[in-house]
DNA sequence: CTGAAAGCGCTAACAG
DNA sequence: CTGTTAGCGCTTTCAG
């Protein structure tokens, strides 16, 4: 910047002001900053000037996401990303794989860079360690997960209640012989779908001691196996309730393989790609997570904005879309 | 920071070398410093830092790529992440939504963060405007597509030959009356692979004349219409040959309204979910977009640790998963 | 309308 | 082993 103020024959502040679009700088002057701007390749430094701006805003939010792995990170980082664009604001991404070790060490890294505005999707069990950050002036936002220890706006599915609605529906269709198959119960999700799963198996009498509930399914494949032990088990289900979109995938390629896929009924949580179009048709508890990340952003920066009335916590509604695999009924016997 | 030195009864430069981990500095003071700064919850800023640092290294890339609806580019993504991660470094990922006038804007806020290095999916047709700030140490990698007007790493799948050999298959299945269905000819994956299908055709004597060339569609819906359009016209195609996997999935969704799916052999260019699964199985050029990632990461990690090689082309290889869409045969007649 | 001086939070270079 | 001084590239404040 040094180097256009004296290409241009100006003093410093001139060009700072043409950089930054103040005013009180005569047409002609501006003209011959720019130019000199232009020849050396001049790019301002943001992080520089912040040092000494006021406001202090880097124009920067961070984003964490559970798992990169999941389309629904995908999606919900192109709703924060649609958002931050339109308002020149720059977002740092970072996927935790839902390892709860990285989630402080990520954080810290991004707060050290002096984002704007975090929106997290947490494993930890408590972000009271984010409080002091959030004390000085860091916006914190949470999706899909209910933080703990910490209060700040959230934006959730109701995870409960629409896993009970895919469960009641099951039952309605003539299920009682259950099985949940889900994700690591300590990701807050996960153990908010299976309690409305037990939840609402325990309101319409069905005993759920016998019920199957099998845990820490993380992936396709782990999904995969954990299915067919139960398909080659001796009382197998007649139904299942799988709590993760990769988790459905899995259950979907083990009835395939045992050809169940048309006996045994099947609802998931989450939406998966091309569930329309297989046979049967997936029937799903859909979510919307680029509507999560477009409400998330939006909180964060009507917060930066100035917005300073008490926390909210936002439920975006989710659907059941039915579409053949929770229909399917128990074999008559 | 200063703050901190207080607090601790030092000076300046000692918090600087706890807080960096250099040496000579008295475990006991360095005890003391940690305690303070716990206590005032510090944290460095890092950008000021590098103001004064001689390296000048923000530890910070950039990653524009070119549509994020695409899960190409979630995959592309997640390899950068995943090798930037294990480096601490993190990752400002934009999307251009294949909208040239978008490019220059976001690569010069990138810019303007002073990113080490910038991983590019370009749409604009002339990457020279990149060449002053590549001579200034931003190191740069092209993936995906080919840049123009400058040298760089770049990453590419050999587009025209994986049509090519796409194409063949569908030639030597029977089929004489096919056809394109692509992205907007300026996307340069787009236009090679084009290219490979007609000279493909060429190369075994199909006329290319009567061949129909679809091209400027961009989602589900556009190839939707086009492929309806192109099934109810008099002599339609008995082979599909779409360039991109939301084409693709379109294109499916457009056969199944026609109840030809099983009728009308596919070939799609990129994998698309549950592929092996819907009926019948959709044979695809495969892509390894996650890996072409880690590649273009790798490749500007090698850079800013000092590797001044000439610049490479590295050609990702790519596969042809044949599921039953490819080799469905022409109608007798 | 313009510029000079001070200083943001930190590290480099050099003294002690 | 530790502290002091200068200065990174910019904005602020204030005086022309």
């Amino acid at each position: 910047m040094r180097d256009v103020a004296a290409l241009a024959g100006v003093g410093l502040k001139t060009v700072s002001r043409v950089v930054n679009g103040e005013p009180n700088v005569a047409a002609e002057t501006q003209a011959r900053v720019r130019a000199a701007a232009e020849q050396l390749d001049f790019r301002p430094d943001i992080h520089a000037g912040n040092l000494r701006r006021t406001d202090r805003k880097t124009r920067t939010i961070g984003l964490v996401v559970g798992s990169v792995a999941n389309p629904f990170s995908g999606a919900l980082h192109r709703g924060v990303e649609d958002l931050a664009a339109s308002r020149g604001t720059a977002v740092f991404a970072s996927s935790l794989d839902d390892d709860a070790t990285r989630e402080t060490r990520i954080v810290s890294e991004m707060l050290s860079r002096r984002v704007d505005g975090l929106i997290l999707t947490t494993v930890l069990k408590n972000q009271s360690y984010l409080a002091p950050e959030q004390q000085r002036g860091t916006v914190l936002a949470f999706v899909d997960r209910e933080p703990l220890g910490i209060e700040a706006d959230t934006i959730v599915t109701d995870n409960a209640e629409a896993a009970a609605a895919a469960t009641a529906h099951l039952v309605a269709v003539g299920h009682r012989r259950l099985a949940y198959l889900g994700d690591r119960a300590e990701i807050w999700t996960a153990s908010q779908r299976r309690t409305g799963f037990l939840r609402q198996l325990g309101r319409v009498g069905v005993a759920t001691a016998d019920i199957p509930v099998i845990e820490g399914l993380h992936d396709e494949a782990s999904a995969f196996a954990a299915t067919l032990r139960l398909l080659d088990s001796p009382s197998p289900p007649t139904a299942l309730f799988t709590s993760q979109n990769l988790v459905t995938i899995g259950t979907i390629r083990a009835l395939r393989t045992r050809g169940l896929h048309n006996r045994i009924a099947l609802f998931g949580f989450d939406d998966i790609p091309l569930g329309d179009m297989i046979e049967p048709g997936v029937s799903v508890v859909a979510q919307n997570p680029y509507e999560m990340g477009r409400l998330a952003a939006a909180r964060v920066f009507a917060r930066l904005d100035g917005d300073d009335s008490s926390f909210s916590t936002v439920v975006v509604p989710s659907t059941l879309i039915h579409r053949g695999s929770g229909d399917i009924a128990p074999p008559a016997d």
